[in-house]
DNA sequence: GGGCACCCCTCCACCACAGACAGTC
DNA sequence: GGGACTGTCTGTGGTGGAGGGGTGC
């Protein structure tokens, strides 16, 4: 049983919005983003199946699973795995394909709407498509009557209307397909540190993808997938950190170079491509610890500390994982921000309140004022 | 469309001093 | 180790000025 629905918290999970860093079933997925113009460009794609947490990335068609960057190459580190096992990439998509639609997005699934069990991520779709019947996205070798798959996509593909697309016309479900390293849209939607990895086991994945399928591997864009967020993103890390350093306090001068300001969680959330120089590892971390003086760092000293049970194969992998706890304790936080001015010595205020000033600055006791808040009309 | 003046708005330094805080004896 | 003492730093609010954006000519 995965990670349950964020937003129903009924139906498990089937998807995943880094925009919204939500997963979310299939039902929800197409309420939440059919709501407004900007919320149908969301990227998602499908949840790993097995941390359930990270977007998938690649399909590994021995194990019949979806996995994200890290269990891909957690479950595929040996060598023997490595070669034996075909990946097949994950594409995202955006808007609200059909079931069709997503059947050509993924091609390794298919739909389902009646017989399969509604544990496995069914679909009750609401306002303008309460008259779709439910849908199932499953294996596709899970499902046995591909004429009935077909029969009900094409109802579905006429319940959507003339501007659906033709599920066989690669040209026409192409603008909803979109290779996932190439997002670039999402860096500018909200923090997400977990949106693009460019560290070594990013590029050890696309060696793999590479010695597995190679036809493939270029189909999809090959190593220029790898450096059109690398260069973009490492851009945007100078930037970041060169904001950062005007407010660098003398600790966080004694870091590292590379994006040596992390004493602010903006400032680390947003050299989100450089994982490694950005973010601390365990027994090595470059944030000080937590102490409870710096109660800023509080999300990070988790990232220490926090442990995912499942998912601790490699020290690597663990220090991936533990980051989206992270990610999403500074999300949290961000959401409670409070940008009113809070009084953190009431007596000062108290004091400042009743303090004679000459022109609204303070002036010394006995000296002649313009201004007295327990005398508004006089003037000395 | 570019240049200029004007208005409006936002942001920030300024001030004194009580209290917090760190260091020393 | 704990108290007393000393020096330094912080934060509090109203105001004016600087600077940026918008508008009209």
């Amino acid at each position: 049983m995965g990670k349950l629905c964020d937003f129903c918290g009924e139906q498990r999970s089937m998807v995943c919005c880094r925009s919204d860093a939500a997963c979310l079933c299939l039902s929800c997925d197409r309420h939440v983003h059919s709501a407004n113009a900007l919320s149908k460009r969301h990227l998602r794609t499908l949840v790993c199946e097995r941390c359930h947490y990270q977007p998938a990335v690649v399909r590994c068609i021995e194990e019949n699973i979806s996995l994200c960057q890290n269990c891909n190459w957690s479950g595929h580190a040996s060598p023997a795995s490595a070669t034996a096992h075909k990946r097949q990439t994950v594409n995202c998509y955006s808007e609200c394909p059909s079931a069709a639609e997503f059947s050509r997005i993924w091609s390794f699934f298919s739909v389902d709407q009646s017989s399969c069990d509604r544990e496995a991520g069914s679909m009750i779709l609401e306002d303008g498509d309460e008259s779709l019947p439910e849908l199932q996205l499953l294996p596709i070798d899970h499902c046995t009557e591909d004429a009935a798959m077909d029969s009900m996509a094409s109802d579905i593909e006429q319940i959507h209307g003339s501007g659906s697309l033709n599920p066989l016309s690669p040209k026409a479900c192409s603008p909803r397909i979109k290779h996932h390293e190439s997002i670039h849209d999402t860096l500018y939607e909200d923090f997400d540190i977990s949106d693009i990895e460019l560290g070594m086991e990013n590029c050890e994945a696309h060696i793999d993808e590479f010695l597995d399928d190679p036809q493939q591997y270029f189909e999809n864009g090959g190593i220029d997938s790898l450096f059109e967020t690398g260069n973009l993103c490492g851009a945007e890390c100078n930037v970041e950190c060169a904001h950062a350093a005007k407010g660098s306090s003398p600790q966080s001068e004694t870091m590292q170079p590379a994006c040596s300001n992390q004493l602010s969680t903006d400032s680390i959330t947003s050299c989100k491509s450089d994982q490694n120089a950005c973010m601390s590892r365990p027994g090595q971390s470059t944030l000080p610890p937590n102490n409870g003086d710096h109660p800023e760092y509080e999300g990070f000293s988790m990232v220490v500390m926090e442990e995912y049970p499942h998912y601790i194969p490699y020290p690597e992998n663990q220090f991936l994982a533990s980051r989206d706890g992270a990610v999403l304790r500074y999300k949290e936080k961000k959401k409670a921000r409070q940008f009113d001015k809070k009084i953190r010595y009431a007596s000062r205020k108290a004091r400042a309140d009743v303090r004679k000033r000459v022109k609204g600055r303070f002036v010394k006791a006995g000296e002649p004022y313009d201004y007295d808040p327990l005398e508004v009309t006089s003037t000395h």
